[in-house]
RNA sequence: GCCCCUGUCGUCUAGCCAGGUCUAGGACACCGCCCUUUCAAGGCAGCAACACGGGUUCGAAUCCCGUCGGGGGCGCCA
């Protein structure tokens, strides 16, 4: 084959979210065109029409373009080999098909589907292949077309070979082969006028010069068809690689019920696109030099489709986490503070209208309380060790921490003190702390986490280093649900202390 | 049932094609230690796999056969 210029495609039905599995084929495929400086083509599959929706298909565009793909043509971008979707192409495949007939490589079959239902039962009980008797394929081709213009309704089939061998060269599996005895003639065009998939995919794929077809490995027993039906139109069948399955993690098709599945939950849990890329990238393919954390742009050069793995790799979430986590860090303050305000806007925890110290504070504050998060979603939960403050309701453990020796003396003095500061910045922090030191000897954790009790109301969380100056910023911010500042925090543990010292 | 694909740590994988350098490498997770006023992050170490059985060979994760497991297909779905 003499491939001029790599044209590759995906080519999706708009019959549901796009999910992870297809992500990863159009992300391969987006790839395998982008370094080798190919054109990526999207089509869109739209022939079983009581299935297809305009909805999934703008679904679909919003999902890939999330992703970080593009494409040189498609429904939306246009291009010389249009149009891209199914549907609108009916009277290019009609042309094929007269052709196909005429050279009596074709026939009508007339066959109701219940007949060919009862056929395919006989056969599965009696342990074979359920394939097409080829009952029609022996019709008088004039009795035929008589029968057709008359108005009666049928299929168009492709005349295989009743004997003989099929094969190709797949890029990542080799060598296969397939026994002709196996293939029953396959409907290329169904009696409502509709091509069945493995006709349009053949003609499509020709016709928009497609050099390599990547798609998933479910279609490997679709192929030795194709190939069948590129022959009959005396066309010659583009590159194969096929694809293994993604699944989930008890090794069953990935589903609903193994989590996140469709691209846009991704989006919508608060996963970088870059990350998300990344580690679909890492499913069923490993990089030369074994640093996975990769962008675009790297993963651009390393990616080697003949590399990618033959058996069936299962989505883990930890992983993910891990690749999201590591491509968070890499973000500048302001980047973090912009992909961090959505998630918190919506919580109701920050306006939206946002002034340019709120900006400056969230910048701050992200950077701290970001590190260590799998997703964005689970913002508002980090976020709430500033927003929220209730002495009320403490666990065990900081209860048997305010209940210590110490505590008492580190809050009565730091409560004073604070009192008489005023304001607390990071140098009257210092400052307090190594008075507090002094004056009472105590140091350490008997210290520290009185005061992170007194300050919080948990037990963990950041530094108290970076927490004072947040909170105290924070202040004197406005928002939805206000900042309490370190004095007020300090004032309200000692009252609940003194109140209720018996049962804390 | 029949056909096809596939089988290395729990998971993603390197190695397999061109058998020895593999006491099987890396990453996630897990465990421990260090760092640290907590958690996290970071650093260091550890646990952990060639599905099984036969061959071929001086030698097999690598080649051959079989078994078993997993997946896919067998549509007028795609």
């Amino acid at each position: 084959m003499n491939i001029e210029k790599i044209r590759v495609r995906f080519a999706p039905s708009p019959t549901g979210y796009i999910h992870v599995g297809n992500a990863r084929t159009a992300l391969f495929n987006w790839l395998f065109a982008r370094q080798n400086k190919g054109v990526f083509v999207l089509r869109v599959e739209d022939t079983d029409v009581e299935r297809s929706r305009e909805e999934y298909e703008r679904r679909l565009i919003d999902d890939l373009r999330w992703m970080g793909l593009d494409w040189d043509e498609g429904p939306d971008a246009g291009g010389n080999f249009g149009p891209y979707r199914q549907s609108q192409r009916l009277d290019i495949y009609q042309g094929y098909t007269q052709k196909l007939l005429q050279e009596g490589k074709a026939y009508y079959c007339f066959c109701s589907t219940e007949q060919l239902e009862k056929e395919r039962e006989t056969a599965l009980a009696a342990g074979t292949m359920p394939i097409y008797s080829g009952r029609c394929r022996v019709l008088d081709p004039g009795e035929a077309e008589r029968r057709i213009r008359s108005g009666e309704k049928a299929a168009v089939r492709l005349k295989v070979p009743d004997e003989g061998l099929i094969s190709f060269d797949d890029l990542i599996r080799g060598h296969l082969e397939f026994d002709l005895k196996l293939i029953g003639d396959p409907v290329l065009v169904r009696s409502t006028g509709f091509p069945a998939y493995n006709y349009a995919v053949v003609i499509d794929d020709h016709l928009m010069k497609i050099t390599h077809v990547v798609r998933g490995e479910d279609h490997i027993s679709n192929t030795p068809r194709q190939i069948l039906t590129y022959r009959a139109l005396s066309l010659e069948p583009p590159l194969f690689a096929h694809l293994a399955m993604v699944m989930g993690k008890d090794n069953t098709r990935l589903s609903k019920r193994h989590g996140a599945t469709a691209v846009d939950q991704f989006a919508i849990e608060g996963y970088l696109a870059p990350a998300f890329f990344n580690y679909l990238a890492l499913l069923g393919w490993a990089p030369p030099e074994g640093r996975e954390v990769l962008e675009k742009a790297e993963l651009l050069e390393l990616f080697d489709l003949k590399k990618v793995s033959r058996s069936a790799a299962i989505f883990d979430y930890e992983k993910l986490h891990w690749i999201n986590r590591q491509h968070i860090k890499k973000l500048d303050p302001g980047g973090k503070a912009r992909r961090a305000f959505p998630f918190l806007a919506d919580a109701g925890l920050l306006p939206e209208a946002m002034t340019e110290v709120h900006w400056r504070w969230l910048e701050k504050a992200a950077e701290s309380l970001m590190e260590g998060v799998d997703k964005f979603s689970e913002l508002p939960q980090k976020f709430s060790l500033l927003f929220d403050f209730t002495p009320l309701a403490l666990d065990e453990e900081a209860k048997s921490i305010l209940k210590s020796e110490s505590a008492p003396k580190v809050i009565t003095a730091f409560a004073q003190k604070l009192e008489r500061a005023g304001g607390l910045d990071y140098a009257k922090y210092a400052a307090i702390i190594e008075e507090i030191k002094k004056e009472t000897g105590i140091k350490g954790k008997a210290l520290f986490h009185p005061l992170r009790v007194a300050l919080t109301a948990r037990t963990s969380g950041l530094e108290l280093d970076k927490f004072i100056p947040l909170v105290e910023e924070g202040a004197r911010l406005s928002f939805p649900r206000p900042i309490k500042s370190c004095l007020e925090r300090v004032r309200e543990t000692k009252k609940h202390l003194e109140s209720k010292a018996a049962d804390i």
